[in-house]
DNA sequence: CCATCATAGATAGTCCCACTATCAGATAGC
DNA sequence: GCTATCTGATAGTGGGACTATCTATGATGG
């Protein structure tokens, strides 16, 4: 198909589809003459995968362009491919403050609590400390007493995730499986979460009248 | 204090705290001449949680403005307040596409199934029917066979915030509470996601060498 | 009392990001 | 031939979050 085909059936406009080329969040379609360039459904499927990224996920252009570049070279072991998948899905928490030490001491706590086989000093390990030490400087350090009610909840999560993307047929639909769980799959664990807020709120405080 | 010492005690720049009281993120501080003004611990508190809600919860100064403003007044009733506080922190998710109408009775039965007291045509349904739409638009419906296992969760960590904030000591910090629970838990939630995925990754795929 | 420093308030500027507009030259398809 | 569409390139736009500069004024310390 042509460029305009592609637009029509995403919905993102041609200038923006020629700008995640440029970008190199989507490979250039082929040419079939000095003008003309030919475009599948590979590329209709990643075009959909960089904008749900994007819109949903809220992935910045360039954050999206690490996340595919480990999603690229399927070569490497599967868990190393996964792990840079990760790390690049969590975006850099730069909170520094007197109460980050604190909070480093926790999160190795936690993990060790629960048995985690992960480093509680990689991206994710540092973006729970930076959360934690904002909230302890906020005055709100007692919610780490239900930190395990969410470590309960994050296992329970995950080994739904797993289970999923486990059926994926090959290694790229696995990793791709993995990036959009993790980034889609945040967003609906968000929205879900409001939903249950809102419904252990009306139980409690009682919202009968609307 | 004067400007320059809320400035260090918080780690923002003194222009940028102008900037905060011009959007109206922080009430101005008290004149006590012409070109002098006086700051106290309420409006410390108040710059934290702003740069806690911009920082970690990745809220944008309009949004926080309008989380404020909900927190604000404490006149109305209770579960209104926090009804509001919550709308305006769930991002408005404009997602369109053909899958929208489908995830939208995925939701609704969801709600229905799990007996939540919530309106899945809120904000929050909104934006979980809009991740579902774009997972079905990437050929990841099969998603929706974990959603009950994520609504397990959700349950679990709803309660356990309610059991923190049930325990604010006045209105005002039941609603920081909310504000601080649902923007900087999401936070928390999305890193030890992380961590869980990695360990169950571990797990599975056996990842001893590293 | 005077030099130096910090401050309020106002306005303008900067930097980055994600697009979007406009062109020139070249086909595609009728 | 004629018109719609395309490639590739460059420049421009609009929004967001600060940041710099300036003036007039007052605080502070020797």
């Amino acid at each position: 198909m042509r460029i305009g085909e592609l637009s029509r059936r995403t919905g993102v406009a041609v200038p923006t589809i020629k700008y995640y080329v440029r970008e190199g969040l989507l490979p250039a379609g082929r040419l079939t003459s000095p003008n003309q360039a030919d475009y599948d459904e590979t590329h209709e499927r990643r075009l959909r995968l960089v904008r749900g990224l994007i819109e949903v996920g809220g992935l910045s252009v360039s954050a999206v362009r690490e996340v595919l570049a480990a999603v690229e070279d399927t070569d490497r072991p599967v868990h190393k491919v996964l792990g840079s998948a990760h790390e690049s899905l969590t975006p850099p928490h730069a909170v520094g403050g007197a109460e980050l030490a604190g909070a480093r001491e926790a999160v190795a706590a936690l993990v060790a609590r629960r048995g985690w086989q992960t480093a509680p000093d990689g991206a994710a390990g540092e973006a729970l400390a930076g959360a934690l030490a904002t909230l302890r400087g906020l005055g709100h350090g007692g919610f780490e007493e239900v930190l395990d009610a969410y470590a309960d909840a994050c296992e329970r999560i995950a080994t739904a995730d797993l289970t999923y993307v486990g059926r994926a047929p090959d290694v790229e639909r696995l990793v791709e499986g993995v990036v959009v769980g993790t980034v889609i799959g945040d967003a609906v664990l968000s929205a879900m979460r409001r939903l249950a807020h809102t419904d252990a709120s009306a139980r409690r405080y009682g919202a009968a009248d609307d």
